[in-house]
DNA sequence: TTGTAGGCGTTATCAT
DNA sequence: ATGATAACGCCTACAA
């Protein structure tokens, strides 16, 4: 409207983008017309519908928001997302991946928000819903941890190569029995003792990806699955392994909260770490309170990964093709683990 | 497009919003055109400038996003928020006060985004900035526990009630010697001792008022104040705390973060709780790992707050007023506080 | 029940 | 350096 308010129409623009040179008297005249109106900048939604941008990027979670922030590595996965997007323009709007989406009329998320990119946190197998959502908008979309179709940009972690060497490293010290922690197998999220059956079922890439890296090394070891990953968590798992005779002399969590959760058990059983117990994590994450020990863990770059999703969202944005990324952890050896006995 | 496909112009519409009846034919008939070009509803972003709305609400934190979201309030705060708002078909759009926001060419953020209304989360002075931003662009505006202007409609708690609720209850318990383990005062987040000057220069609200409370009951405790909240800031502050003499004999934390480290730094000291030391927290969040102990706590209806600010939002988008909602805690009892000795 | 007309506020292109 | 013009894709009266 500060067309209507002075005499320029569209040199108005001009002035607010700066694309073009303005000379400082029609500059002036319409800030202070804008001034005057109370109008302050061009309208985000006109903008938008003329350059087919709105400058937001999606990020669709599985999980309730409030269980996907207590885990560290979804937050600085965020984190890392946010920095890379900024440079963009873009801000990140969070959408849940709830089966009624679209039914109802109130439900916008997906379907209905002015998008130019998505990002797909998760694995299992709700996301498909999503991804097909998003693909017949025409949307672009990067997929994080997860087993998207061919054709789609993932950024991955070497989940099972990791694992192993944890597993490794656990051998190397003389153990030769050794008990798993899982991360939850499939979207119910049920606890107990992995068996074949609920390995074959599960859907969560991250879980049996780390599962088999363990059992590379140790093929029998028996696993038990969290309904979460949280140190109350771990110390409910580590309990029930620990209860199995012979007792295991190692215990490889699948995060480093559920290693937490061990080590707590351990306490509580009265099993000094490493020298009755050796734990290993994974993650790489600082675990609040857990002060005298350091995890030994396998640290996974988890802003890195943030990053590399936004960049390769403003590289598809830019009309660039995008190729699947694979990240790797490095290993810390920290003073949880140590050779049995 | 789909009306250039068929017959119908604009007939199109009405079959996607279902605003009037549609024969079953006709209905049929845009759907397989729709189907057959790809067309998957309506562009948000040209419905969006029609209707003028866009069915995003900003949600506005002070801090780096990590930090945001280690903060379990501030999680539940978030779920509540997106609960409220999706009734309304709107989803939350991560937002950082940074204060080159609109400086560089980049930056999308508050100045930019097509926002239907706004949420700030957070007290300190620099939200001020925020506040001018969305108030020029006369987008409706909600805070959460931040001291805004007159006018504008805040989510608050009876911050220093409550926690005068539980220093009287550690007073009730014979307590006469209690520190206070502070939240930050204001954005140094400097740790140390509380002084007088230090006091008055906070902008904090929160860590202000729960002060106050403790101190309207334990009127020359000596505070300390931690850098964040949680469960290794609490513990260094507490270390602090012990070291005085007389040795306190009850420790009042400001979030359950820091009880959950004052509790650990007590154990490291061999002082067993409550027995030797009384804590209490704030906030009645589930603290993950702190198992045996219960926090004597106070339970902040955290999602709630959530909640009642998206309904402010909902509200205002419905032109009706809002006025300011102050929220109660409640005192809950837990096995870390005891009589001294 | 369906079609027609106009405009939401920009920005891009082109001519001036 | 500035102005005119034409979409961008939809929605909402209103008319048929």
């Amino acid at each position: 409207m500060a067309r209507s308010a002075n005499v320029s129409p569209s040199t108005a623009s001009v002035v607010f983008s700066g694309k073009t040179a303005v000379s400082e008297a029609t500059r002036r005249r319409v800030l202070d017309a804008a001034a005057a109106l109370g109008y302050s900048g061009p309208d985000p939604r006109a903008a938008s519908l003329r350059t087919g941008r709105s400058g937001i990027v999606g990020v669709v979670f599985e999980e309730h928001l409030r269980a996907a922030f207590l885990d560290p590595v979804k937050t600085a996965l965020m984190d890392g997302l946010t920095e890379a997007v900024a440079p963009l323009g873009a801000g990140l709007l969070l959408l849940r991946d709830d089966r009624d989406a679209g039914a109802e009329g109130g439900g916008a998320s997906l379907g209905t928000a002015p998008l130019d990119a998505v990002v797909l946190v998760g694995c299992s197998g709700r996301l498909r819903e999503s991804l097909d959502i998003v693909q017949s908008r025409g949307i672009p979309v990067v997929v994080i941890e997860g087993d998207a179709g061919p054709g789609i940009p993932q950024i991955r972690l070497d989940n099972r190569e990791a694992q192993r060497q944890a597993a490794s490293h656990l051998r190397s010290l003389g153990h030769e029995n050794v008990g798993i922690v899982a991360l939850p197998l499939d979207a119910d999220r049920e606890r107990g003792p992995v068996t074949d059956d609920r390995l074959a079922a599960a859907t969560v890439a991250v879980s049996i990806e780390r599962l088999a890296g363990a059992r590379d090394v140790f093929p029998d070891a028996p696993a038990h699955s969290a309904a979460a990953s949280s140190i109350d968590e771990g110390l409910g798992a580590a309990r029930a392994l620990l209860a199995l005779q012979p007792r295991p002399t190692a215990i490889i969590a699948q995060s480093d909260l559920l290693a937490a959760g061990v080590i707590r058990a351990a306490e509580a059983a009265g099993l000094r770490v490493p020298e009755e117990l050796s734990v290993t994590g994974f993650d790489g994450i600082q675990v609040d309170g857990l002060a005298p020990y350091e995890l030994t863990t396998l640290v996974q770059p988890a802003v890195e990964k943030g990053r590399a999703a936004g960049a390769a969202v403003a590289r598809m944005l830019a009309g660039e093709e995008v190729e699947t990324l694979l990240f790797t952890c490095v290993f810390r050896a920290g003073n949880t683990s140590g050779p049995p006995r």
